[in-house]
RNA sequence: ACUGCAGGCUGUGCUAUCGCGGUGUUUUUAAUAACAACGAGGAAAGUCCGGACAGCACAGGGCAACACACCGGUUAACGGCCGGUCACGCUCCCGGGCGUGGAGAUAGUGCCACAGAAAAUUACCGUCCCGCCGCAAGACGGGAUAAGGGUGAAAAUGUGAGGUAAGAGCUCACAAUCCUGCAAAGCAAUUUACAGGAUGGGUAAACCUUGGGUGCUGAAAUGCUAUGUAUACCCCGAUCUUCUGCCGGCCCGGCGGAAUCCCUGACGGGGUAUCGGGGAGGGUAAGCAGAUAGAUCUGUUCAGCAAUGGGCAGGCCAGAUAAAUGAUAGCGCCAGACAGAAUCCGGCUUACAGGCCUGCAGUAAAA
């Protein structure tokens, strides 16, 4: 996610969960512009309340986005399943450096999490 | 070889797979895809100085504010750097090395804790003289005195002699510091020498004085394009779509008459502009430029003690915009410190595991 209008629509009027160390804002949009392409826009941010030098908040992102990279591709097939695009946000909350192994195993519940969240919204939608 | 000091350099490497950023080439209508090379630092940090660049302001001068202050050089500039000079301190193998500092305290005002009599026209003790009382010791009163005591970070330049009632730079000799003049050396700071004068506590990161200097704001600067309320509103100017009479100080005003244009089937009703400039408000949060070829980098050579500068040859070396360097596996070692570009440079300051190099000194061994 790139565009500071879709990241402010997001954060005012997304949803969001937590999985420990992280805090997940997403918000599922109808796919219509590229209906053969999987609408997944997603961004990372650490807050420098918690982690001060630059250094360490690019560490955190940089293994959460590989995390991420890894394993986002269930994700994608569902969503071009069900013509659904997802916006989502990445937060750290937590106050130590995490290790690729742990970020790995959290990302795999977090997107485990949000493969069945379509199926609610549609029935509540309905 | 080890130790210490000083200075400089470096600061995980290789292979495979997957992935990220902009660029180039090819392909595609385009999106894109494939391939290629490149892709954080010595401090990118703190944001402390100085510039470039941009916008605004700007006759000249003054006031205020701010920082600077031995001399020369260097530079785009600097409070940086280099070289020199003086004072003080530390070290020393006594040649030197290192550190700190440098307009003015003799323009003026203020301040100097505690202690001490007194912190700048100093009299507590002491010393001396006079008066008075007393046999005397001495007490009291008036004066002189900065030699001695004690306090302090600091006490009126130090030593000796003369001098005196006792003393005092009061006088003299030597020494110290400062000022003025002058000679020699040096671009200069300054050094050396001579003559005359003075004896004055410290503090300017207290106010202040002197000198030369500084416009203000920062890339969220700034310029352009697109979208769009919008044929909107207000003001000004020009052209014009009107002509004419009366009222009114004037008018784009009011009343009357005549004519014309547009919309509408018509009565009727409505409209009557265009262009340029400005104001006020709203919307968008997109793109491009700024923005990465430069006070540039590498090598070499010349000038210079050096900082630095010139010449020649070659190179192009991050450019993002929620913001790119990661993961996995293997090998290697001392097991990877401090730490992440955001307009760009020159410095300063601070942080930093380990490794390497140079110089000096010491110790030990060998020749």
């Amino acid at each position: 996610m790139k565009s500071r209008k879709q990241i402010e629509h997001l954060f005012s009027k997304g949803k969001s969960f937590s999985v420990s160390p992280y805090r997940i804002v997403y918000s599922f949009e109808n796919a219509v512009d590229l209906p053969h392409e999987p609408g997944l826009k997603c961004g990372f941010t650490v807050s420098s309340r918690f982690f001060k030098k630059a250094t360490d908040r690019n560490r955190i992102k940089r293994i959460t986005r590989e995390a991420y990279r890894v394993q986002k591709n269930i994700l994608e097939d569902k969503l071009l399943l069900r013509q659904k695009a997802l916006n989502m946000f990445i937060l750290y909350t937590g106050k130590e450096l995490p290790d690729f192994a742990m970020a790995k195993e959290k990302l795999g519940l977090i997107l485990n999490k949000l493969m069945q969240q379509p199926d609610e919204k549609n029935t509540s939608a309905a």
